[in-house]
RNA sequence: GCGGGGGUUGCCAAGCAUGGCCAAAGGCGUAGGCCUGAGGCGCCUAUCCCAUAGGGGUUCGUGGGUUCAAAUCCCACCCCCCGCACCA
């Protein structure tokens, strides 16, 4: 229906011009600060981001409703290389890549061709996005709003590490990254052709002697083997060189000489000579000392690592199936002037103890397995099992010295660390499989120099972390976990690069910040753009000593303003607005996000913030499917904010999104499900306009009372599960749940003409509001409310309008008809008439009494019975009383504990009464003449005599 | 591999933390009826199996276990999703 739709701008500009998202600190006012992570702005906006968007403003326009000062900005992420690499791929004319901009994207071609600089790409983007973000009615207050390439953004970033600087959370050191040599940058998971997910290995090198100035490092992920070594493999037939590395005499392949010049070594090449020159001599283990042969190894990969490696065939299947084969083959080893005998004399030592195997697991393996040689498939297999079966539950044997007796999983990196302070040990990076560039450059690992990183490793940092994680309220709670994970986890973090937009890095030359590194105390940010841009404040006033000022209260402001010409009371404003709105009250995004962005923000305000400005909650949830597969724009089911709410409207798509998932589940938009909710959402304004339109009898029967009782606790439902974020449990209450209590009330009254029906209408758009906002806002000024119901005030459940007596009538009701339906079920009967026979009242007080006892313990029939032979109503039915008391026991398990508690508070219920009362009602249910009778009546029709079997709330039934 | 989240009745999805109110909410789909000129929309009813009286049986990834009682607790296994870093 169109005209959802244009209702929807109609809304949209009325809030716009009654600015009514627009907070400014108000002191007599809780404040609530609300945000969202500013989207990267290389492309449109989609529905992950609606999803994450549409819970961050159902929240604010809740909290807004419950009284709060609520503020909810917006901005822009321009930082970064993708903007940059997207308009080169426009400037060199990349047909593939224009043709997504125009089919998915939607950009018209005139633009496409100016999309070759990447500001106008930025900004055409956040143009398209911000149209978009008011679409959707979020309730943003726009005056706020930046990009991260401002300079007075950038002035921001600058004060945020110059202090991370001098609190000491930067340092510089190197880094490996996968790096390609034609592009000169590091080579991200999307630059890349081939190798995706691959990530550099460090190897640790076993420095064995080969005379006394001639190390041959031999590269393992398993150091701890260095004392089962029996020999060193080397590939006879490739290229290996004599190189200074450093300060000393190395012997490794071409290849990695190579790679060692880019990992920060000084590596000059001797000579250069084949593989088999090396084979027959001897070498030295430095640890133990001993001296073993060097072997020809085909297998050996010289493109891998150093080229070398070391035999430990007691715990490496290879190593076990190359020694075999080569003592089966003396005349190879005749070839290269080794005496077989020493060969066959090689005996693998063994040095971990493992669960399930003997001395030579890689030899039981290789049996037990059947692996033929090291060409087959199996060897693989069986290496990979061995090392973690070995890694995770292997002890060193009486063999390993100081370590015997460990856990080779807790004592690997101590022995690392202490071969290298012996300087038995070094290390190279390497990747473990092939990367090649999108530029067709197989790529390789560099290490960067002079790199700065944020020293997340800082126990001390991590601990205060870990403490503000502590006081956040974390939605779900599940997630809490994960956060500290991450917090565990998180390396130093080199924070700056060389290409893309951002701010310089203060200190460093040719440095940019990176990203995900400026982004995460910007919140901070909008509290005072308000005012840079209202007084239009040039990025040279932002001094650090205002920045200071503002956010740390350092400095005197008259001095400050003085000196940097700032009008003072602005400055004092800009301090003040800083103050009211901060912390953070809430950040919600999707939980990709919570590796990085989101303990990256944890991390950095405790580190520049005192405790009381700490965030106070995050909220995290699923990820976006479209029609149950992840969205891609190459998969071609990408879903752009604006497609979506051109076709389906904002409310329709807000709310097909919240209902799809909660908590961290990925929520999975369809299409069906959308247009679905459009109707429904047309229906229901049908449905309510109906409501408010006939509205007029003014009636305070149990039927109203009822609806009324109902709705205190949908009052209650919706506002609980809202605040812990539950969107979809809230939506769902207060969409569908509600209105099938409107229907109730409608089916049961035969009419919609009350006044309390629109009464109930009014608090159920409420509800209704922070989801659907625009229809709601419409119905809203239909019922002739002046005001906006985005700044009505939120119901509270009102104990008063709880009417127990009504809810247990409906109860009755509710159950007769489940156990007429039950009989004619079962008895394929077609009723004509229909006879109820409620249950005596001394069935009741029976009934209260069990129910009673059984809110605390175990209910215990002899406890009941004796109170009950006391009772002096009861004196004539004592025979029966017994057996009626322990039908009920049973009976009462079946009740919800709240009705157990609410129905003896009544003492009776006058069943009689409240069905005849139904009676229209049940007769049309059923097509059927009703007749109610109590079970004491003597005048009753009952030929079948059921009236006995009455219970409290199951009559007897009689159908003929 | 490591870490996090999951696997529920045709589908989506509640419930599982505090075992019994659970044959298991709600929505969708399907079937029948009403409404309509016919549609769509809307409304009502049904939707694990059996049952001529409100009852019984079998289900909650798989296999075990604890218990008077398990979708819910414990153990093992299988499967799916997300993240693993210089990149937004």
């Amino acid at each position: 229906m169109e005209f959802l739709k244009q209702n929807e701008e109609k809304w949209q500009k009325r809030w716009e011009n009654a600015k009514i998202f627009e907070a400014n600190p108000d002191p007599s006012k809780k404040k609530f600060f609300i945000t969202f992570p500013y989207p990267y702005m290389n492309g449109p906006l989609h529905v992950g981001h609606t999803f994450t968007a549409s819970r961050v403003d159902a929240y604010a326009r809740f909290k807004r409703m419950q009284g709060y000062n609520v503020l909810f900005p917006w901005a822009w992420h321009w930082t970064g290389q993708p903007l940059a690499g997207a308009s080169e791929r426009v400037a060199k004319d990349d047909k593939e890549f224009i043709n997504v901009l125009k089919e998915v994207d939607g950009v018209p071609e005139e633009e496409i061709k100016k999309f070759a600089d990447p500001l106008y790409m930025a900004t055409y983007y956040t143009n398209e996005g911000r149209d978009s973000v008011k679409r959707a009615g979020f309730s943003v207050d726009w005056r706020r709003e930046f990009n991260t390439i401002m300079p007075t953004y950038q002035k921001f970033i600058e004060w945020q590490y110059e202090s991370l600087k001098e609190k000491g959370y930067v340092s510089k050191g190197t880094h490996p990254v996968v790096w390609c040599p034609k592009c000169q940058s590091p080579t991200g998971d999307h630059d890349r052709q081939v190798g995706e997910g691959v990530t550099p290995e460090e190897y640790t090198l076993i420095k064995f002697k080969l005379d006394n100035e001639t190390y041959l490092p031999a590269a393992t992920f398993r150091p701890e083997t260095i004392y089962g070594v029996t020999n060193i493999w080397i590939n006879p037939d490739a290229t290996y060189v004599e190189a200074q590395v450093d300060n000393e005499k190395w012997v490794i392949s071409e290849k990695a000489a190579e790679k060692l010049k880019e990992q920060g070594r000084v590596v000059s090449t001797k000579r250069t000579f084949r593989g088999r020159e090396l084979v027959g001599k001897t070498f030295e283990n430095p640890i133990t000392k001993d001296r073993f042969l060097i072997l020809p190894g085909w297998f050996v990969d010289s493109t891998q690592a150093t080229g070398v490696v070391y035999s430990v065939p007691a715990h490496a299947p290879y190593d076990w199936l190359a020694l075999k084969d080569l003592q089966e083959k003396p005349e190879t080893l005749r070839e290269f002037g080794i005496d077989p005998k020493a060969v066959k004399k090689i005996k693998p030592i063994s040095l971990i103890k493992v669960e399930d195997f003997g001395d030579f697991p890689a030899i039981e393996l290789v049996e037990q397995m059947k692996i033929k040689d090291q060409h087959d498939p199996k060897a693989e297999e069986a290496t990979k099992l061995l090392y973690k079966k070995e890694f995770h539950g292997g002890i060193l044997k009486e063999n390993c010295m100081q370590y015997a007796g460990k856990m080779v999983s807790e004592v690997k990196d101590i022995l690392i660390r202490d071969f290298r302070k012996q300087r038995t040990a070094d290390s190279m990076y390497d990747l473990p499989q092939s990367v090649i560039c999108r530029c067709l450059t197989p790529c390789i690992v560099k290490v960067l120099q002079d790199q700065w990183f944020l020293t997340y490793t800082d126990p001390e940092w991590k601990e205060k972390t870990k403490e503000a994680l502590g006081k956040m309220a974390i939605y779900p709670e599940t997630a809490t976990q994960w956060f500290l994970t991450v917090i565990d986890w998180l390396k130093e973090w080199a924070c700056a690069r060389t290409t893309g937009f951002g701010t310089p890095l203060p200190w460093g030359k040719g440095w940019i910040i990176e990203t995900l590194s400026d982004s995460t105390v910007y919140m901070a940010f909008y509290t005072i753009n308000k005012h840079i841009r209202q007084y239009n404040i040039k990025p040279e006033a932002l001094t650090k000593e205002v920045l200071n000022y503002i956010f740390c209260e350092k400095g005197n402001a008259n001095k400050i303003a003085s000196k940097t010409g700032l009008n003072g009371e602005i400055l004092d404003a800009m301090r003040k607005e800083f103050a009211y709105w901060y912390p953070v009250d809430l950040r919600v995004s999707a939980k990709e996000l919570v590796p990085n962005h989101l303990t990256f923000f944890i991390f950095h305000h405790v580190a520049l913030f005192p405790e009381r400005q700490w965030p106070k909650a995050i909220g995290v949830n699923g990820m976006l499917m479209i029609e149950g597969k992840q969205m891609h724009k190459s998969k071609g089911n990408f879903v752009t904010m604006k497609n979506a709410i051109e076709e389906y409207g904002a409310d329709a798509t807000r709310c097909a999104l919240l209902l799809a998932a909660e908590g961290m589940d990925d929520p999975d938009w369809r299409s069906e499900n959308v247009k679905d909710m459009q109707n429904k959402l047309e229906s229901f304004y049908k449905f309510a306009k109906d409501i408010i339109k006939n509205a007029k009898d003014k009636e305070n029967g149990h039927l109203e009372k009822w609806l009324m009782s109902i709705l205190q606790h949908r009052i209650s439902e919706v506002t609980e599960n809202l605040e812990q974020m539950k969107t979809r449990t809230a939506l769902e209450i207060a969409l569908f749940e509600t209105w099938n209590d409107f229907r109730w009330y409608i089916r049961r009254k035969g009419e919609k003409e009350s006044e309390t029906l629109k009464e109930a209408l009014k608090t159920w758009l409420k509800l209704l509001a922070p989801f659907a906002p625009h229809v709601c806002e419409e119905l809203w000024s239909e019922i002739q409310e002046k005001t906006f119901i985005s700044t009505a005030e939120w119901p509270k459940p009102s104990k008063k309008q709880v009417d127990i007596y009504a809810e247990e009538q409906e109860n009755l009701i509710k159950e007769v008809i489940e156990d007429t339906l039950n009989v004619l079920k079962a008895t394929k009967i077609t009723p004509k008439k229909i006879f109820y026979y409620t249950a005596a009242p001394w069935k009741w007080i029976v009934y209260c009494n069990v129910l009673e006892k059984s809110k605390s313990r175990e209910v215990k029939l002899n406890e009941i019975m004796k109170e009950l032979a006391a009772n002096e109503d009861l004196k004539k039915h004592l025979k029966e009383v017994a057996g009626f008391a322990s039908k009920m026991v049973k009976e009462v398990g079946k009740i919800p504990e709240k009705r157990r508690e609410n129905i003896p508070t009544m003492k009776t219920l006058n069943e009689e009464e409240v069905i005849k009362d139904a009676k229209d009602f049940l007769m049309q249910r059923f097509n059927a003449q009703i007749s109610v009778y109590s079970e004491e009546d003597a005048k009753r029709y009952d030929p079948k005599n059921k009236a006995s079997v009455s219970m409290p709330y199951r009559p007897a039934i009689y159908i003929e």
